[in-house]
DNA sequence: CAGTAATAGTTGATTTTGTAACCAACAAGG
DNA sequence: CCTTGTTGGTTACAAAATCAACTATTACTG
């Protein structure tokens, strides 16, 4: 990164990546915000239960690496909204097995289609390989810890 | 990133981004945060002050793409803990040159060496061709908009 | 089993961020 | 100059994230 003295803040990996990041989620978070009054939060457990069906809070908590607390609140939001339904789990009477309800499914499958097209809108310009590379190498450093 | 019917969240670049982001970051806080009690905003300006020199508040804000909020209360902050210096600008007396103390650059500089060393070791396991190609790619990503 | 620990999830208090309104200094045009 | 608009920066208030404590249920251990 940095050759004896020099230190570039732009290329310091933790920085760059939040720069992108930020950047890369802006336009779509216009979308679900403003079509739905939706947060990032919230998003992601409708992408997870739109994605994988039937999950409980604490699997989506792991999968999406995501605070308990947050998720819970997302939830609550989302059933408000009408968005997902809850059924208590007779196996274990402390979680409830979450999944989208028909109204959530719309809104998945809008925000879902959007997300395809910012993806692809996102990569334009780089090759295709370069793209692969890249998101192998992200899914690399999003694993380790 | 996805063929015809499957969408696969964990390659959707701004989730991916985000995790990668979130992951890479996760040290390095501990360390201005438990070394130093800083907030992510306060280490940003504090980087700044040390590479760049003397900057006014809306310097950084632009060079950091922080909102003027932020960097308000990021330099109350320093300022307190005496790691930085406010002077007026006679040119225009509505804004102010921040620059390090030197207490405030040993701090820099401890710091600096630690994100070396981290941004060294997030990248052992790629080839310096791919890590090259990874920080221009985020570049680019970064600064759409 | 009884007692203790662990897990799923919620709630409340505190901290941090985001949004909008604001003040002071400067800039430009008439 | 004087009005109007802009810019640098702060502050107040609302929204959201974080952290700790809590309830209810299940798992473990002697």
């Amino acid at each position: 990164m940095t050759k004896k003295d020099e230190f570039d803040l732009q290329l310091f990996l933790p920085y760059l990546l939040n720069q992108a990041a930020e950047q890369a989620s802006l336009d779509f978070q216009q979308v679900y915000k403003g079509r739905y009054g939706m947060l990032r939060t919230e998003w992601r457990v409708l992408f997870h239960l739109g994605i994988y069906g039937e999950m409980t809070a604490t699997e989506i908590g792991d999968r999406a690496r995501m605070h308990k607390t947050k998720i819970s609140r997302a939830v609550q939001k989302l059933t408000e909204r009408r968005y997902l339904a809850r059924v208590r789990d007779d196996a274990d009477r402390r979680s409830e097995r979450l999944s989208l309800t028909p109204q959530g499914r719309v809104v998945y499958d809008d925000l879902r289609r959007v997300a395809e097209e910012y993806d692809t809108a996102l990569t334009t310009g780089f090759s295709a390989q370069d793209v692969t590379r890249l998101r192998s190498m992200l899914q690399a450093l999003a694993q380790r810890g």
